[in-house]
DNA sequence: GAGTTTGAAACT
DNA sequence: CAGTTTCAAACTC
């Protein structure tokens, strides 16, 4: 079965103790924790516990900066995170060893802060807490990767072109159905960012953007297609931000947008959302703590490009074009619908861009 | 603070 | 892969 079930066999409950004993946790092991029963195949045995002199140096949710997802579940307030990556979790089954755990879903330790018991995320696991996250994060390439495929039916032919976007994380949009993305169960409305067109919620009615489904498939496709998920993988196989929301689909790395022609797309906190430019702006109060005004102008940049090579402007050269008969400039819109088409028409001048636009035409019939 | 609701993760 | 269960946070009282 391709689902690897991700189990992960705590430390044995003598190393548990140990750590206990030497970390003078608050909360001491008063029962050997007992290992998830019947771990998959996949099941991760736990790693020697190192010498808690050694261990215990290291800060509590360091991590090596080693984040899952963004944001899985609802994670405690962030604020309440204390800088270093500990959601000041309570979790109770989990271990913290599991998407569950904020703490070890934000690539942080638990610290004595966390009512969490009990935990084998703590540096002296630190070689099973690393371990399990490379297992959580494989399935999420693959769960990432079954999503942008589901979406778009060209996404394969993206992924092998670019064979390290599977290393974003899947990044969904939430799946509310009940709180209609009005209370904090919903990730997006947590994060303070309208529902995208990802987004799979139901009655919809969150305040910083609807999810109205205005992106017909088509135009899913362009931005799918566009889709150019984060490359370093390198240097991010574990460092994602927080949303576990889609990343966003618009590529900045190429100036041929892919952005569909009657959608205009922001990237507002990696969502995308429908948006007429002339209401586009930088959202710089929606943009999460970690993005930076660079971030910002470049997004207005980009809009701004992106409206240079808008269908609306094409057809205004086009309806310029004295060399086309009324036919062709009835067909040329449809060459318009690629946004390359769309930036060579537009970067293109006088005849050349009217032979080229008769040869699309042509390419097109 | 206990119980309920909610939606994501985990599991079957 | 769809349905179910488990989980922990958010919410309500």
């Amino acid at each position: 079965m391709e689902a690897t079930p991700i189990s992960v066999k705590p430390p044995s409950p003598a190393a548990a103790a140990a750590a206990a004993a030497a970390e003078e946790a608050p909360a001491p092991v008063e029962e050997p924790p007992v290992p998830p029963p019947a771990p998959g195949p996949a099941t991760l045995e736990p790693m020697a516990s190192q010498p808690a002199a050694v261990v215990f140096e290291a800060e509590p949710c360091g991590m090596d900066q080693l984040a899952l997802t963004p944001n899985t579940k609802r994670q405690k307030v962030e604020e309440g995170a204390d800088g270093n990556g500990c959601k000041h979790c309570t979790c109770k089954k989990s271990r913290c060893l599991k998407l569950y755990c904020p703490c070890f879903t934000g690539g942080g330790y638990c610290s004595e802060k966390c009512g969490c018991h009990p935990c084998f995320n703590k540096a002296l696991y630190a070689e099973t807490v690393q371990t399990t996250r490379k297992v959580l994060l494989s399935r999420q390439k693959r769960l990432s990767l079954k999503i942008n495929r589901r979406s778009e039916p060209n996404a394969e032919a993206v992924e092998d072109t670019h064979h390290s976007s599977s290393s974003t994380p899947p990044r969904r949009g939430c799946n509310c159905k009940k709180s209609s993305c009005l209370k904090k169960y919903c990730d997006c409305y947590q994060d303070g960012t309208g529902c995208s067109l990802f987004c799979r919620c139901e009655d919809c009615k969150n305040p910083f953007g609807k999810n109205e489904g205005l992106l017909a498939e088509e135009s899913k496709r362009f931005l799918y297609t566009g889709a150019d998920l984060d490359h370093s993988e390198d240097e991010h196989d574990f460092v994602i931000e927080r949303s576990p929301r889609l990343q966003s689909p618009i590529s900045k790395e190429s100036s041929f947008q892919q952005t569909p022609p009657h959608i205009r797309a922001t990237n507002r906190d990696t969502h995308m959302f429908p948006q007429a430019l002339s209401q586009w702006q930088p959202r710089s109060w929606h943009f999460s703590k970690r993005q930076s005004n660079d971030r910002v102008i470049d997004d207005w940049q980009l809009a701004k490009q992106e409206d240079s090579y808008s269908i609306p402007r094409c057809i205004q050269i086009l309806n310029g074009m004295a060399e086309l008969s009324q036919t062709e400039k009835s067909v040329a819109p449809d060459v318009f619908l690629l946004p390359g088409n769309r930036e060579i028409f537009v970067s293109l001048n006088g005849d050349v861009r009217a032979l080229w636009l008769k040869r699309k035409i042509q390419q097109q019939n």
